[in-house]
DNA sequence: TTCTATGCAAAGACTTTGCATGCTG
DNA sequence: CAGCATGCAAAGTCTTTGCATAGAA
C-alpha cells in the first residue's frame, strides 16, 4: 500500500455543492480546504489544515486558510471551536453536538446531543435570547 | 463623593489568608492580584486586571500579572476561562457553576450549578476519567 | 543569607491586514 | 471587464521567557 501519508478526502463535487448552498463562491482554494475539512468529522487547528491541504499538492497560503475559515464559520459551514486559548479549532459537524475535552492530551471527541440530557436551562439575561449551548466535558487521562 | 475610578477591594488580610491557604506566598503584587480580582464575582482578562492594580496605585509589571493568574490558576485560586479565541478570562469563583456568554457584548455572567439539569453524563473515553463539566450557553442581545 | 519573585524587554505563537496580482462570472 | 479572491509579508494581540535585581523566610 501507499506509504506516503495518504488521508481521504471529501469529494470534489460534494464540496462544491455545500459551498455554494451557503453562498460561497467555490474558487479553488476553498474548495481544497472544504475537501480536508469535510473529509470527516474532526477537529483540525488552521496550521493543521494548511498542512494537509499542501499535503495533497495544493497551494494555498497561511492568509488564504485564515480568511476561508473565517468565511466559512460566518456562513454556517463549519463551528470554531475554543478551548484552551492557544488556537481554534474548526469542527465540520454543525448539528448540535458537546465534545469531550482532554486535558493532558488535548485531545477532542464529539459527543451527540441526544447523549447529555440538559432540562431546566435558565432564563438568559433579560434583554438576550437563547443562542446554543455548548457543554465541554473536561477529561484527564487515567 | 469621590470622582476617580475607586472600585472595593477584597480586604488584604484576607487575600493573605487565602493565598497562605493554598501554599502562595503572599508577596506584595500577588496580594495586590488578589484584592482585585477576589473583589467581587467577575470575569476579568489579564489586562483588565492589570489596569485594576495600576489605579490602586500599586506597580505591577505585566509579565507579573501573567506569572501570578498562572500560579493562582494551577493552585485552584481561580478559573481560568476561554470563550473567544482572543483572550482569557479569570474567574475568582472556583466552585462549579456555568456561564453565560453573551456573543454580541462579550459579556459573561455566572450561572449557579443547581440552575442547569445536568442528567446522565455520557461515559468519557477509554482511559479518561471526568475532571469537570463546563456549560456555556451562548446568548445574544435582542 | 539563600531561594523565590519581580521587572523589563525581547521573543513567540497565532491571527489579521494591506496591497498588488490573478481568477471568477 | 468589474469585482472578489489570493499571496506575501508586515503588523497586531496576547502571552511567555531570560536574565539581572529586589524581596521573602
Amino acid at each position: 500500500m501507499d506509504t506516503s501519508i495518504s488521508r481521504s478526502l471529501a469529494p470534489r463535487e460534494h464540496v462544491v455543492t455545500l459551498l455554494e448552498r451557503h453562498g460561497v463562491t467555490a474558487t479553488q482554494q476553498r474548495v481544497e480546504v472544504g475537501q480536508v475539512l469535510f473529509a470527516c468529522p474532526q477537529h483540525l487547528s488552521a496550521d493543521q489544515i494548511l498542512e494537509r491541504v499542501m499535503a495533497i499538492g495544493a497551494r494555498v497560503s497561511k492568509a488564504t486558510i485564515y480568511n476561508t475559515l473565517n468565511l466559512f464559520s460566518e456562513r454556517g459551514l463549519v463551528r470554531t471551536l475554543t478551548i484552551d486559548g492557544d488556537r481554534q479549532f474548526y469542527d465540520p459537524t454543525t448539528t448540535p453536538h458537546h465534545h469531550f475535552y482532554n486535558v493532558d492530551t488535548g485531545e477532542l471527541t464529539d459527543i451527540p446531543a441526544d447523549a447529555v440530557a440538559l432540562s431546566a436551562l435558565p432564563t438568559p439575561p433579560a434583554g438576550t435570547a437563547h443562542e446554543r449551548v455548548d457543554v465541554i466535558i473536561r477529561v484527564r487521562s487515567t
